[in-house]
DNA sequence: GCTTAATATATCGTATACGATATAATCGTA
DNA sequence: TACGATTATATCGTATACGATATATTAAGC
């Protein structure tokens, strides 16, 4: 009956809010640098994994890194092939899998997207020290979260 | 040309994939705990608003506090109002404020939704420190963060 | 070899996000 | 007090997310 049996569920308590409202700003503000490419913020994250990749990955693999799965990356993937950025062919020893790789476009537009982190960087306008420590406090949470399923940041707890 | 000019477009080294990856993570735990509930998670953060607030709020100050704009919140505020947990009516003061109040229903979901925070971080598994640091770490970010209008949670820097 | 289980994507339905634009009501001011 | 500017929502179009299910292909067991 007490306010105070409430306290748990006002919005500054909430760890998940700030992590929703963080990563939806820290998104907006890529628009500028990836809306002249051609590119959404989703999108540009499947490209990094195939840049980095410098393979053909299946739907899968993109799913593994990504930590999205078909529903949400084969319509994605179908937008990037109407683009022109990637090429979708099935596997010849699977055909189930569907493999993905980059066009000359695709490769092309890694040199454009080169200088996207620092300007986002720039955009966000935080310190080194900050930025610093949030990516160990999120390493350091997504270690330990159960079923975070963040490959192979599993850590035991000491 | 080499490939180290390509290392900032490494998925890992990208503060706003932890941040987007953490964030749809912890939203899915929330998933077996909200929908007996009948709600979803932006649900649930609109009711968390409202009932902290204990009276009627404009379509505005629901979304400078969950920073979002009409055009998300009519919709789901609309799909609230066919669930029974809240109304929405014209101010009599200004015709174009839209006020959105609780129901009785949406009062007493509130008490059905008492235990959701600590569920969740049960759910989280999550030590205290993690969770505090990640805490400490999101609010200078978003204190630091350039049109990171985080409403009070500014801070200054010591 | 045939049937069933497992696997990899794809499809479907629903619910956000969000930029751009439209609409309606109020305000400011000449 | 008309009327253009401002404000508060709403609408529209597009692009994710994601649970549930369907489809197609391969693997396994008998």
């Amino acid at each position: 009956m007490a306010e105070t049996s409430y306290e748990a569920l006002k919005l500054d308590h909430q760890l998940c809010f700030r992590l929703y409202s963080a990563a939806r700003r820290v998104t907006r503000l890529y628009h500028p640098f990836l809306d002249p490419l051609g590119i959404t913020y989703p999108q540009y994250l499947a490209l990094l994994v195939l840049w980095e990749a410098q393979e053909p990955l299946s739907v899968g693999e993109l799913g593994q890194r990504l930590e999205l799965e078909s529903n949400t990356l084969t319509p994605m993937l179908k937008k990037l092939e109407v683009a022109g950025f990637v090429e979708r062919r099935r596997s010849a020893q699977d055909e189930r899998v569907q493999l993905v790789s980059l066009t000359d476009a695709g490769w092309a537009l890694r040199e454009s997207a080169a200088h996207v982190p620092e300007c986002l960087y720039e955009a966000l306008g935080v310190s080194d020290e900050v930025a610093i420590a949030l990516v160990g406090a999120l390493d350091a949470f997504s270690g330990e979260m159960r079923s975070g399923n963040a490959g192979d940041a599993r850590q035991e707890r000491a």
